[in-house]
DNA sequence: TAAAAATACTCCATAGGTATTTTAT
DNA sequence: ATAAAATACCTATGGAGTATTTTTA
């Protein structure tokens, strides 16, 4: 299983259509059909049902594409964090405050 | 990019040895080393840093791998979630009580 | 019958292997 | 001097394309 199967499971899913989803992935559809099948037979669940006439998501189709989503995320997000620590951003500085603001002071520079 | 490249990123990463990973991976150290090589090109950020004799995570890398982690365990959980929908498992119930366990009482199935 | 997916093949891009060189200790 | 990674080159697996067949609404 590679990210293809996820990226183009995803446009598949969205498109509802074989032909515009590859298309939009900018490959033939036999070829998105064929990866959809590997997908398929790797995890062992029929994400499609063909109705000859089109595609619908079955239920497992349903959570795999939230999921599918989720890590595609991830991996964007994985490639943003590392380019940031790579430019010498190595994180956030989150400051939280939970009593009246009239407590709340902010440090001050003083002139040495 | 693609899961390979998340895989032996770990692999390397955890043994911080190039030959070491290649065998675990059961490839070549030289095809791990052309992938390493690969992903660091394609995200814009150096992941190891090479001292001749052996290699380092750089800080951009020990985000990274965080990510990587993540990744695969997400896409571990799409295939387990897309399995139980198959086999006709839609979900868990999950039900909560905050109150005194005296007030807790369990169904009962009444005979017809 | 028509619109879509599946199948059959062919081709080629690239992952991976072997041999060797480079590098830093 | 040596252990490890990088480079060069070759091989072959499999992703993708074109043509065609199968399916069902």
């Amino acid at each position: 299983m590679e990210l293809r199967h996820f990226r183009y499971f995803i446009a598949a899913a969205e498109e509802l259509n074989f032909r515009r989803a590859a298309v939009r992935l900018r490959i033939a559809q036999p070829a998105l059909s064929v990866q959809i099948r590997q997908l398929e037979t790797e995890i062992k669940a029929r994400l499609f049902s063909r109705e000859g006439r089109g595609i619908k998501l079955t239920e497992a189709g349903r959570v795999f594409l939230d999921q599918a989503r989720k890590t595609l995320a991830d991996v964007a997000r994985g490639v943003a964090l590392a380019q940031h620590a790579a430019n010498g951003d190595i994180g956030h500085l989150v400051i939280g405050h939970n009593g009246p603001a009239e407590l709340l002071a902010f440090p001050t520079i003083v002139p040495a």
